[in-house]
DNA sequence: TACTTTATCTACTGGTGAGTAGATGCGCAA
DNA sequence: TTGCGCATCTACTCACCAGTAGATAAAGTA
């Protein structure tokens, strides 16, 4: 084994960089990037292996040995979008506040981050029938967790008299769409900057879900 | 010219129905509505004209003296939806009311129908990209125009003290994007039956614009 | 009956693109 | 300097499918 060879060397200098590993994530990432504009851009089946190769002047092979097959990217593409915004949604909920606070910081946040990431968010809400049915159904999942979450969070609200709301899961699922569906009409140069659709968005919910004063 | 020899008899009973096109126009129902079937379960591209011959016990060839490619067929899918829905508006515009009434009735029809036509909505928002740029871009102008016409009414409503609404265009998008957006996670066989979907979302969208009473 | 038209089929082509086998060449270790 | 291993490339295979040419059969017409 090549393990005992290095475990010399670990002891000489215990924390190294593993810069073989990062050099190959960072391919990766090249891939992924590109895949997912060309696949914004003319659709998954519309784009071939060789042309995400030649962009990033390379040849299809190069590309096999970073990523099994095309469904492998696109998997990546699609998981990308819904982690972010599950990852804001927890960093929220932990540092607390009042449930319209919290709402507010949320919408706010993930609208931002859809803007950001609207390649990847619209490729995912097109092209999820080209995944894998496993995979399909796993991202489904995070999905649907994502609006729960935010369901229990209006319920919290409802329960303080912040919100007034017949149905949450409905409500929950309307503020998740009114983000989502952003990705699929804003343009980084049409009339609205990205900040005021933000601005826009926050002012929607907040009517949509705020009790009378 | 065959057109001599039927006018005669078009003499003898003026009125006659065109059994032949009318024939010819079921066929290409069969076809779309299977099509449409198919390209919603398994995408577009995922769906081959074979298959949706063997659905209807025909073959290829038979699709090809109906329409004349693929894309020909996922043009009329794409139109179908959006074509219904401004139909509705339409309707409801010429017919009069309070914009609240307008807006309502609006909200109502078209969640419905967006229900109803759940895989026309979807496979047009999916599919975009297979389309041709032309036809693409055609049905693109008629989505704006709904939206255009909803913020028309909106802004009746703003005049009249009837909605509090800062930016009347986002309100629209967002309407319209609330009701686009049912098509993507209704399920027939889901919690919430069609007609409670229906009613949820006139509320949602009545609490995002109406104005304090 | 014989001829025409129309609807649909059988059997093909041509192009394409995912995925792969094996070659090549470069950097590193001894 | 030689040899090894890794990264990447060249050059293919194989399957699939949109679209078509030309056959066939059924219905209508004279």
């Amino acid at each position: 084994m090549a393990r005992a060879s290095t475990a010399r060397k670990i002891k000489a200098e215990p924390i190294r960089r593993d810069v073989k590993g990062e050099i190959s994530a960072y391919k990766r990432r090249l891939i992924l990037e590109e895949a997912c504009h060309l696949f914004y851009a003319q659709g998954y089946e519309g784009t071939t292996l060789e042309a995400i190769a030649d962009r990033l002047n390379v040849t299809k092979p190069f590309i096999y040995s970073y990523y099994r097959n095309k469904a492998e990217i696109l998997r990546e593409v699609s998981e990308c979008g819904i982690r972010l915004c599950i990852a804001v949604l927890d960093d929220v909920r932990e540092s607390g506040g009042t449930p319209m606070a919290q709402l507010k910081a949320i919408v706010e946040r993930v609208t931002s981050l859809i803007i950001e990431n609207q390649e990847y968010i619209v490729v995912y809400q097109r092209e999820e029938k080209n995944l894998e049915p496993a995979t399909a159904r796993d991202i489904r999942k995070l999905r649907k967790a994502f609006d729960t979450r935010i369901e229990a969070l209006l319920d919290e609200g409802v329960a303080s008299g912040a919100f007034d709301i017949e149905d949450t899961g409905f409500a929950a699922i309307s503020i998740s769409g009114l983000m989502s569906w952003t990705a699929n009409w804003f343009l980084p140069d049409g009339k609205r900057s990205a900040s005021e659709v933000v601005v826009q968005t926050l002012k929607m919910v907040t009517h949509m879900v705020a009790a009378p004063t």
